[in-house]
DNA sequence: ATCTAGATCGGCT
DNA sequence: GCCGATCTAGATG
């Protein structure tokens, strides 16, 4: 997906993103995912948002749109966002969970779940970077062009909105799109 | 220098 | 449903 997609306002990427693919060119081969989860994290008047404060980790937010900020959560887990906006305009979009469409072997060695459920492979922010090999080195990468990690063109089936998942504040606000028929949500809406 | 909360997950009850 | 793991950015002193 070319530059101006991301360069919109957040809550529209987020939703459009819905039924785009991710693409991770890994030394294993292609991934593929098709997007079915994602969250809007704004700049202005989000208290939910890292770009709640300006910092140097959030700096990235108020960078170039399509750039990856790949930050750790609960000491544990890697999560992906693409940066929305202009340049200059803070905005994220987080990556919560994709159908794996291609190289589920290769996730289900990543995941190091041999058996078990392949939709569920990437059914959560945690998941899907584990999956496709996303780690922190990823952050400030270009997903704007084909290259180790980038978004594609889908199709887009359903959409709903919902409130996001895992926050304090503004919880009441309808900022997670899902496709509802998905097999591979982290949570149903 | 030290403290604390956090955009989660998997195992256990 | 509850709980602990594990670690960093940011805030506070």
């Amino acid at each position: 997906l070319p530059r101006t997609f991301f360069a919109r306002p957040t809550l529209e990427v987020a939703r459009s993103l819905v039924g785009a693919w991710l693409v991770r060119e890994s030394p294993d081969g292609p991934l593929v995912g098709r997007i079915v989860e994602t969250e809007a994290y704004l700049g202005i008047g989000d208290p939910a948002s890292h770009a709640r404060s300006r910092t140097q980790r959030s700096e990235i937010m108020w960078g170039a749109p399509g750039t990856a900020y790949v930050y750790l959560s609960y000491g544990t887990h890697v999560c992906l966002n693409v940066v929305t906006e202009p340049a200059g305009v803070a905005g994220a979009v987080l990556l919560r969970a994709v159908e794996p469409v291609h190289g589920v072997l290769a996730m289900r060695v990543r995941r190091g779940a041999p058996g078990g459920d392949a939709a569920r492979l990437a059914a959560g922010p945690g998941r899907l970077t584990q999956a496709f090999g996303i780690d922190l080195t990823f952050n400030g990468r270009d997903l704007a062009r084909p290259g180790a990690l980038y978004v594609a063109p889908g199709l887009t089936r359903r959409v709903e909105a919902s409130t996001r998942i895992g926050i304090r504040h503004a919880a009441d606000k309808p900022w997670r799109f899902v496709d509802p028929d998905s097999p591979s949500l982290s949570r149903k809406p």
